[in-house]
RNA sequence: GUCCCAGUAGCUCAGCAGGAUAGAGCAACAGCCUUCUAAGCUGUGGGUCGCAGGUUCGAAUCCUGCCUGGGACGCCA
């Protein structure tokens, strides 16, 4: 907790023993103390609605309430310099904002650390993401749900949860076979042979560069052996070669995970028939027109499902159901899929799993990333996974950079739709809100630089005295508020949150970087001081940055 | 037909578990570089929060219905 959290649970708790001495309520009836932080300066620091939550309890009027529980405000404690009532019966406080200069030094001394805390308490948390089939190229939705997944991981971490990141490979079911045969086609076209892709083939570029390597390495080698054979080897090559180019797509993209998890071994360790059975033993299945069903209406689902299919197969779903057994059997506390919209029918048969197993509904969160349109020249970009002409994720690294990437696909909330301008994201103007906030970053540095050639050392220990203005204040409060941040974002699961609070503090340091000059070496206590600030808002700047897998240059 | 998400300034979006006169950015308009990077700053104009009811001291926020856009509803994965 920093010296600004630690004022305001002071004031919330002087509100309450303001409340508690006037006789307003009783302990019990006491609704939690919500202090806000009113959007025009001339309302206070902070404001609290407590005097008309409680006109009910106290049958009284709220601004009488309010002058009740002023004239009961202890104000020599929890730093309030003027209390005022306004509107229907706020209670406002006007703060005295000095001990934010306490945080500079936190701040320097955190260095990394700072933003840190531990709401989370190391709960075990499980985030799977992306998991994109290991049948093509990385896409645009998988860009967005790489960078979200991330950023939620990270932001998670640092408000003190047990964060584990898994990636789920779907290398079982017939999508699989269906990559096989494509290998197959475009290998023996690639061998100037006639040979037709399978009706649900995958026409990606990557697919027929498979083709094009294997008939170089190999000739045609493979051309006339059995089909199971020849089966056997495509698969296990294309899934491979596809493994290895997702792994390191995404950690060019800056996205690591702790574990890949592969469907085949839940087959090849006996992992599915075990769950069913748990699940049969529980009364949830039944057998039906030759098919085993998982009866998920008992948990709000809208039809059964089936899990063993006539023909003895299995459906999507028990692997899945598997794969979630095993998850919890880790002992995670909570698990977060973060899925694509297309699957958030999906969530209902998937939650009822979680319920049959004998777990809370709520053990699983599913965070849905709505769909990503791309913008070029103000047009809508087509794009169709059949023809494979999707726009990919290292071609978009390649054309617009890392950094405008991972920014643009976390600024906006995961549910709304996302409009990917790729103009915008391209563009090296303050338009650009990626680069407006990395230049805040490369401003301080280059003024903590030459400061350095000046001979200027700075230090935690200064004058706190000589940061008076209502800039630097400014940015003291946001500085302030970055580990509250953090932890509501986590809370919330709302990574743009980040964005958004580094783009407000960027904002700030530009507005106090033009109003007030840093280094003066005529008034070098001030300097200093101001200098200190400046290295505070450099650190916060760039832990806000790495949250969100941004880059914080020191030049531009 | 059922379900999910969205509808807020000309455009793209915030609005944190109802709170004061609804906020940013872009675009428009008017200013600021002999001074630490103008990739920046300052100011002005711009809104029936899709529509209609309801809940209450108070609703963009919660509830109901409707309209519009997108998506999902397989013994596919």
């Amino acid at each position: 907790m920093n010296v600004m959290q630690q004022m305001q649970e002071n004031l919330k708790e002087e509100i309450k023993n303001a409340v508690l001495t006037a006789g307003l309520a009783t302990e019990e009836e006491l609704p939690e103390v919500i202090l806000e932080q009113p959007k025009d300066k001339a309302h206070g620091d902070y404001a609290t609605n407590m005097a008309m939550q409680l006109a009910r309890i106290a049958k009284k009027a709220p601004r009488q309430i309010a002058e009740d529980m002023v004239d009961h405000l202890d104000q020599s404690k929890g730093s309030i310099e003027k209390v005022e009532i306004a509107g229907p019966g706020f209670i406002n406080f006007f703060i005295d904002n000095q001990y934010l200069t306490k945080l500079i030094p936190t701040i320097m001394e955190q260095g990394k650390e700072y933003g840190a805390s531990n709401i989370g308490k190391g709960e075990k948390i499980q985030v799977e993401f992306v998991s994109a089939n290991p049948t093509g190229d990385l896409h645009l939705g998988h860009a967005r749900g790489a960078s979200v997944g991330d950023a939620l991981c990270h932001i998670l971490d640092k408000a003190g949860y047990n964060v584990s990141r898994e990636y789920y490979i779907n290398d079982a079911g017939n999508q699989i076979h269906n990559l096989a045969l494509s290998v197959q086609a475009r290998y023996m076209q690639a061998l100037g042979k006639e040979f037709p892709m399978p009706e649900d083939g995958y026409h990606g570029a990557d697919i027929i560069e498979i083709g094009k390597v294997l008939a170089e390495e190999h000739g045609d080698k493979w051309a006339d052996k059995p089909e199971a054979e020849q089966h056997a080897f495509f698969r296990e090559y294309g899934l491979k070669y596809e493994l290895d180019k997702l792994a390191k797509d995404l950690e060019s993209f800056r996205v690591t995970f702790d574990h890949w998890f592969s469907e085949t071994s839940l087959y090849e360790e006996d992992k599915i028939v075990p769950a069913i059975e748990l699940l049969k033993e529980k009364g949830y299945i039944y057998e039906e027109e030759g098919a085993t069903w998982f009866r998920s209406t008992e948990f709000d689902d809208d039809k059964d499902r089936v899990l063993v299919k006539q023909d003895g197969s299995y459906t999507y779903l028990s692997p899945d159901i598997a794969y979630h057994k095993n998850k919890l059997d880790r002992g995670f506390d909570t698990l977060i899929n973060i899925w694509g919209a297309d699957h958030h029918g999906y969530i209902p048969r998937m939650r009822a799993a979680i319920q049959a197993l004998g777990y809370d509904a709520e053990t699983l969160e599913v965070e849905i990333i709505q769909m990503v349109n791309l913008f070029e020249n103000g047009e809508k970009v087509k794009m169709s996974k059949r023809t494979g002409k999707a726009v990919t994720l290292r071609e978009l690294m390649e054309e617009v950079g890392i950094d405008a990437m991972r920014y643009f696909f976390v600024m906006r909330s995961a549910d709304s739709h996302l409009d990917f301008d790729m103009d915008l994201a391209k563009s090296e103007s303050s338009d650009n809100p990626v680069y407006y906030v990395q230049y805040a970053h490369a401003r301080i540095c280059t003024m903590l630089k030459q400061a350095q050639e000046k001979g200027i050392n700075y230090s935690a220990d200064y004058d706190a005295s000589l940061l008076q203005s209502d800039k630097a204040e400014d940015l003291l409060k946001k500085l302030g508020e970055f580990t509250q941040m953090i932890a509501d974002a986590a809370e919330n699961r709302t990574p743009h949150r980040v964005t958004q609070y580094i783009f407000d503090l960027a904002a700030s340091l530009h507005s106090f970087y033009n109003a007030e000059k840093v280094i003066n070496p005529d008034q070098l206590e001030e300097t200093k001081a101001k200098l200190a600030l400046m290295e505070a808002v450099r650190i916060t700047l760039a832990n806000g940055m790495d949250l969100i897998g941004v880059r914080a240059p020191e030049s531009m």
